[in-house]
DNA sequence: TTGAAAGCGCTAACAC
DNA sequence: GTGTTAGCGCTTTCAA
């Protein structure tokens, strides 16, 4: 690993010059640009991200929170932000909280504006005050899908309309003639999930039919709580003929449910989720979704958080300021408190595939 | 973000001091001790990572190269990675080549010695060169799933013993009766789980059963894959009473196809794969498949990587060296190599659930 | 037991 | 155009 001045040696230049030419700055006369360059490639020179770092009062690399990369959505959602960050400079580092908001604490405090200059957050399990905390000790921090538009959480986030989610599961399942309709919600009563709960339940309500308590189940947000959920709901009330999840994986959940209780899925029971994760395509049959804009809510979540990081929201009171490097201006944060950014992704869309369908007639 | 000579002003010391109390090296009397943690609390002093790695001449990550972590064997391994990281102070950036062994070469060059001591290679497509290169500079490098223990990559790596898993599988089918047996293979033609295929071929080659070339097809490792490749089998081997693929995503398409053909799995026919994915046991009917033990090969992985950091093999001639830090040391190569370490994990095994059961005795 | 000082590899003023 | 110089925040000899 040969150093820059090493190359400046090679060259006859000074390590000054070699950091010219390598980052394109200052002019530097062709000949010299050239025996650099040479020396370079002689050396098999390649900066040292860490001591550019220190230098330059900012990392190379962002954080990315996720509960547990192990749900089958994250994948999907950390190989977009990947992408995206790669193209802006930065490498990714994948935190696991594990659900638990201290495993987090510890990763915001160890990592946050020493080794990563950028936090996403997704769907971590984090406490607020610890978020707020590492904001205001300049470190910017976006929530990368935020379910309620119309109610921000009061840090910049990209939020999607999970109720908008929740109308479009409804309507299709009404518009399909369904009236026997039972609900699996993927998280705690008034959880994450409660925008999606809403606008299906208020859609459902809107045209007359009814969704009363036993009706729903607050499970797991997985395959298995899915699974079990169906199941009950499926004995309570066996006129059943459609199952709404608020996601993918209990929906699927929802579809062995009915398989194994010999309900064939559509003909019997249809049954519908949000997201549209990639398996949702590959059941059988294929899951009817709403299709939730991930790639893209990955891309702002990473342009955004760009952004912030670029131009860093000036704090109200100009706070005193020695450090050489602008980055670590935003250090006040109470008292006057401006309105964090917030960047709506597009509508989710209703994807019809092959797990709904009109209920029977008559059912035996 | 307050720095150590900060905290050191703060506390009436010098920020050795203070550095010393932090890391307990170096005797230091108790009250001073006291004051500089006081001190540390008072303005919520947090080490800077990327300073701590310029000054010590090591990073506190390590990079893990995937093709794509959208592959849902990819998050589980991931996971398992990033806890026993963790547990060694490490922080794990994800480095996606998507397939494309520039794209590796480019993190490689980037992230290598720089950014992260330690790079983890997962059946992520790589150029070996490249990795030689990245190793021969002095940063070491593990492949994670070696897939045939006898054949040593010429890398440190850990070694599952897959054409194992293949034996395991043949036999599993032929216990079961089975004799018009297809199968598909999850890479090219001799690609990475030819070992797999050959164990399995071997094995029913012993027993008298024959595998044509006709009964076996080279598919995409992907449920959609399978799904194809199970479909022309099938069409093709009317007779066939079980599929075997060299992993469970294909298996899964398998049972997708099977279900779409109104083959009932595993009464009409029997599926397994390799590996055991959440997904597997997820199915319906639940997957049989030989279980590969993934999560002590992470373990494994990164805790064979760590002991290359801490004492980096020896190279044979002793190297000119004037480095302040050791990790630098292993920088010869090819005239006198020495035999890398290669950690071979605990054997799979079948696991039986409800993809398979015995041919029926007639066929219509 | 504590402090002074050098240096990790790089960037960025500023001077020439 | 190119070199000088002073750090970035930390660790680590070596002296005191």
């Amino acid at each position: 690993m040969s150093t820059l001045s090493e190359v400046a040696a090679h060259a006859g230049v000074t390590s000054a010059t070699v950091s010219n030419v390598l980052r394109n700055r200052g002019r530097v006369g062709e000949q010299t640009r050239q025996r650099v360059l040479e020396a370079v490639a002689a050396l098999g020179y390649r900066p040292h991200l860490a001591a550019r770092a220190l230098a330059e009062g900012r990392a190379p690399t962002i954080a990315l929170m996720v509960s547990s990369i192990a749900n089958p959505f994250y994948p999907e959602f950390v190989l977009a932000v990947e992408r995206a960050a790669r193209t802006n400079g930065h490498f990714v580092i994948v935190c696991n909280t594990n659900q638990d908001p201290l495993a987090g604490r510890a990763y915001l405090e160890q990592i946050a504006g020493t080794l990563s200059e950028g936090v996403l957050v997704m769907n971590a399990n984090l406490d607020f005050a610890d978020l707020h905390q590492t904001q205001a000790r300049g470190t910017p921090v976006v929530l990368c899908m935020w379910e309620r538009p119309n109610d921000p959480p009061g840090l910049p986030c990209v939020a999607v309309d999970f109720r908008r989610a929740g109308e479009l599961a409804a309507q299709h399942l009404l518009e399909l003639g369904h009236r026997h309709i039972v609900a699996i919600v993927g998280s705690k009563r008034g959880g994450i999930h409660a925008a999606r709960y809403e606008g299906f339940v208020d859609t459902l309500r809107h045209a007359g039919v009814k969704l009363p308590r036993t009706c729903v189940r607050y499970a797991p947000d997985t395959i298995e709580g899915g699974y079990a959920a169906a199941r009950e709901l499926l004995e309570l009330h066996p006129l059943t003929t459609a199952i709404f999840a608020t996601n993918d994986l209990p929906a699927l959940g929802s579809i062995h449910a009915a398989f194994d209780l010999g309900r064939n899925v559509p003909q019997d029971l249809s049954v519908l989720g949000i997201t549209d994760i990639q398996l949702a395509r590959q059941s059988r049959p294929p899951l009817t979704t709403v299709a939730v804009p991930t790639v893209e809510a990955a891309e702002m979540a990473v342009s955004l958080l760009r952004e912030l990081i670029e131009r860093p929201p000036a704090a109200h009171h100009a706070v005193h300021q020695t450090a050489r490097h602008a980055a670590h201006t935003a250090r006040n944060s109470d008292s006057a408190r401006e309105q964090p950014r917030i960047c709506v992704a597009s509508e989710p869309r209703l994807i019809v595939r092959g797990s709904t369908g009109a209920p029977r007639r008559k059912r035996g």
